[in-house]
DNA sequence: TCAATATATGAAGGATCATTCGATTTTAGG
DNA sequence: CCTAAAATCGAATGATCCTTCATATATTGA
């Protein structure tokens, strides 16, 4: 990552022998583990040390406060992601687009599946753990509407209604929350919307529903 | 939302009287905004309530504790935007599927972005606040690994191929997300990722890039 | 007007937690 | 083997926080 972290999050020295670089790396991992296990609230300093089978003065030893060390942790898990799409953006250069397309959503696809542990604990809400009751529910909710809503339409094909339906839900409501993350400008994200509503028509013309 | 709240999650006892519905009413705001201004890990009880303009008792009252007030939250939250779905959907039930499509994109995107610091507020994860930067970093790799990519591509079109791309990463990025959070079976993820490419395809086979 | 009920208060208890630092152990390299 | 640097340890400190409960105030309905 080339965001220079604000100086209050730097990590405070760099592992010179190999045993500290085995005690960072064991910190992450017990990071992610006692994040999935236990939640957010309950991610503790001495229950990181502890998971990661060192004291706590280890840990500040190596990151001034807890704040730093999720940042550092999600820092590296960002910094793999992009160098993996990278790699795989050089790699189809002047390719035709089916295969960049392709590329690009395995890719992405793949590096965020290979390590969902990690994945699932950076994206944990505010909310945690008890939460998923609410969104299933919710996700519940949402297919029953709007798969009611397209097997009524006069032209709907009723082969792979349901993957067409759930597909859409996932696109739509997964785009609204990316641009949300990104921040983009208000008239970019009018744009994207526009797109949005193309892409998922083309789709449907296509592809039964 | 028809979830039934885990039992510990449920809430205290109902507001009666009048002035009870304004408490609560102002906890629920409080919330959001110590959420939205101090992040989680400073959103307390104490602070909750001194913003609300009334005690911590008075917040136990209502809730057993701090979680069952976030839950309470996301519940309420949900339950609104599902419920404007569904009425779109209801509300457009025998159209054609254009129509469906631009009512479902509009309807999800303009109550997310109504009220957007509560859909802010509750998508902020783990990391919190000096996240953004690291987001943005990762944001303008991306951006630029994929947009040299699609312009060395034979048959690009350079009309709006910026548009189209971050289209293209809003869209993957987000769908994965979703399908993440709603921890779909396996098998399904697979079919929505092959429905993914096919409709970025289509995409990029009408919308220049 | 007056009890019964609903609502509000906030100091205090008890628990948890982030962070420090002086002492100890381990490693590298001469 | 020996010493300086690196790494580790963990009890102690001080602060913050959740939650309770005894008390006080407000509202309702008769």
């Amino acid at each position: 990552m080339d965001a220079t972290p604000p100086r209050h999050l730097n990590t405070r020295k760099k592992p010179r022998q190999a045993r500290s670089v085995t005690t960072v790396e064991a910190i992450f991992e017990a990071t992610i583990q006692v994040l999935l296990s236990e939640g957010i609230h309950r991610l503790t300093t001495t229950r990181v040390a502890e998971r990661a089978g060192v004291s706590v003065g280890t840990m500040y030893q190596y990151f001034p406060h807890k704040q730093a060390l999720l940042y550092a942790l999600n820092e590296r898990y960002l910094d793999l992601l992009a160098e993996r799409v990278e790699q795989a953006c050089r790699a189809h250069h002047g390719a035709v687009k089916e295969s960049m397309v392709e590329a690009l959503v395995t890719t992405y696809w793949q590096a965020k599946t290979e390590r969902s542990d990690v994945t699932r604990a950076l994206y944990n809400s505010v909310v945690e753990l008890d939460n998923q009751a609410l969104i299933d529910a919710f996700a519940k909710r949402m297919d029953a509407a709007t798969s009611a809503m397209l097997k009524s339409a006069p032209d709907a094909d009723y082969a792979n209604i349901d993957l067409v339906n759930v597909t859409l839900l996932s696109v739509i409501f997964g785009t609204v929350r990316n641009v949300f993350e990104r921040n983009l400008p208000g008239s970019e994200q009018e744009a994207i919307r526009r797109e949005l509503v193309t892409m998922c028509l083309g789709y449907l013309k296509t592809s039964g529903g």
